[in-house]
DNA sequence: TTCCGTGCAAACGCTTTGCACGCAT
DNA sequence: ATGCGTGCAAAGCGTTTGCACGGAA
């Protein structure tokens, strides 16, 4: 993916035709950090190019999803948030207090899930793992009261 | 609680009126071992008492579980699941074509929650963690195509 | 030229809510 | 008697879909 927004070969690669929409969406996830919903990368894409539609930005992403270019996860009772399919297996810490996201490379569930599939025989092929607690920062400001 | 499907105490105790579609709910979900949505325990319900209506189901299990009688969880694009609050920590296993439930009682984290608290500096108080694949049904199912 | 992608509006599915009545306290 | 709990119907809300048009290959 180059930076000036045109991510033609990119999208054709993966079978897809380049629109401006497509091209447009990618541009904007690759500058996001944190996972958004469709409504927020809907409004930041409407600044570009207004006449894009909600509809289409849930239709990109689930074609996305689908190509493995983007991870959707939901919350309990949340919109389902999107980003870029991340690079590395990770998963999340998240401060409970001030909402920081600390993102853990490390995994330690592999021989887990193995016990697991040898005792339910299941095939396990995904798993979520979110860890909650609070940052240096928000226990200090607790602490106080 | 007792098992013929009178609640009040338990009720009371937790500062709730015994009505019978509670004292109902409380029976069924007593006898279930895996969480349901509200649809099925409403199904299940109405075979007792055909007048009770799903609205209620779904206040029923909203104000036990504001009141930590019930869990509500809910994965990616399904319904949410409610199921009495575990005794025991414990996490679970969802065949994702029949969304059947399987419960682990073994939890692997312990150790991995004091080394991200050592590395992060975090107080980690909380996680949640699923396993998704596919059971041993639908494994077979969908090798048949 | 051929379809796939899009805008628009309407439908969808789960869940919540407004209202008037009924029942537990 | 009081006010919470309920049945019923309708609304809410995020998301999906039908349709006809437009644009990429």
């Amino acid at each position: 993916m180059d930076d000036c927004g045109n991510y033609k070969n990119y999208l054709n690669e993966h079978g897809m035709k380049s629109t401006k929409q497509r091209n447009l969406l990618l541009s904007i996830l690759a500058k996001i950090q944190t996972p958004q919903t469709a409504e927020k990368l809907y409004l930041q894409a409407i600044k570009s190019d207004s006449s894009i539609n909600l509809s289409t930005v849930y239709r990109v992403l689930e074609k996305f999803t689908e190509k493995n270019i983007t991870i959707r996860t939901s919350f309990l009772d949340d919109k389902s948030v999107y980003s870029l399919y991340p690079k590395t297996h990770q998963h999340q810490l998240i401060c409970m207090r001030c909402k920081k996201i600390v993102l853990l490379e490390h995994c330690p569930l592999e021989d887990f899930e193995k016990s697991v599939e040898e005792s339910t025989h299941f095939s396990v092929v995904n798993h979520r793992l979110e860890l909650y607690g609070y940052c240096r920062q928000c226990q200090k400001i607790i602490a106080m009261g």
